[in-house]
DNA sequence: ATGACTCGCAACGCGAGA
């Protein structure tokens, strides 16, 4: 099962690219961020003419997530719990095909000096609460999405210019860790040890040419999931087509089954002796 | 260098994004 992440920065000015990508890239799950319009106007049946269903959460203007999916999707929540007066649209989570999966638009919190940084710190900590939870059950859980932090010096081009924003503050940081050090797994850092991987350039300054970019669109696989994890990479191409969004996806592939390699036939030999 | 932002919105400039 392939499953990817992707903001997409408005689903209808990125229609044609998200469709594209879907034919060409064919994962089974897309989680997708920033669709910046109400869920009643989602572009459905676009996505059903090419054999996908869609579940959206959306609100006017801003925000917005989703998940793509070429099965079923049983939608577990729409929202993140914590905080019934947050009526911004920024998660949802949903049971698909075995599989439990969260497209998740996390705040930006800029400036950090604004009541922005501390609504985004909260944020994290709800979500670390929702990640602990859901820990319990043992399950394949894919926790998808636009995290605004980059986790490390090395998922950004130039940190010294970055390190008071707050994609990149100590407090980020240590708050996306602290969802890390309950048991999930960074499945791009599982195969790539290499920096310099990036998964957003701004549009201003030539930062894509430049090759300016941060790491910052993260897929978190609980230990179930992890065990399971064939592979993962960024994929680049996206970003360098006309009408691009800012982002580019990031995908990877969870075995059916898991796959403990060659201890069962070690185990069956030793007890034949 | 020969190129340099892009969305939605009761919009014709603004706020937000990261």
């Amino acid at each position: 099962m392939k499953v990817a992440t992707w903001n997409v920065n408005s689903i209808k000015a990125r229609l044609p690219n998200v469709l594209d990508w879907l034919r060409e890239a064919a994962p089974d799950i897309l989680l997708l961020q920033e669709t910046k319009t109400i869920t009643e106007d989602f572009p459905y049946l676009e996505f059903v003419d090419i054999g996908y269903t869609v579940a959206a959460h959306g609100q006017k203007s801003y925000n917005g997530v989703a998940i793509v999916s070429n099965r079923p999707i049983e939608v577990v929540a729409t929202g993140l719990p914590g905080d019934d007066d947050d009526e911004q649209a920024r998660y949802i989570e949903a049971w698909v095909d075995g599989v439990r999966v969260a497209s998740i638009y996390l705040p930006n919190g800029n400036p950090v000096d604004s009541e922005k940084f501390y609504y985004k710190l909260a944020w994290m900590e709800r979500l670390f609460l929702r990640a602990r939870e859901l820990l319990a059950n043992e399950e394949v859980i894919v926790l998808g999405g636009d995290y605004n932090v980059c986790p490390t010096d090395g998922d950004v081009y130039d940190p010294d210019s970055w390190q008071g924003d707050a994609l990149c503050r100590p407090e980020s940081r240590a708050a996306y860790r602290k969802i890390i050090h309950l048991g999930y797994t960074d499945a791009f850092r599982v195969f790539h040890g290499e920096l310099g991987r990036y998964s957003y350039w701004d549009y201003q300054g030539g930062a894509w040419h430049q090759d300016n970019g941060l790491r910052i669109d993260h897929l978190l696989l609980s230990p179930q999931a992890a065990d399971r994890l064939e592979t993962c990479d960024i994929d680049k191409k996206p970003r360098g087509k006309p009408k691009a969004s800012d982002h580019t996806p990031v995908w990877c592939s969870i075995l059916e089954k898991p796959d403990f390699g060659g201890w069962t036939s070690v185990a069956g030999n030793a007890k034949s002796k």
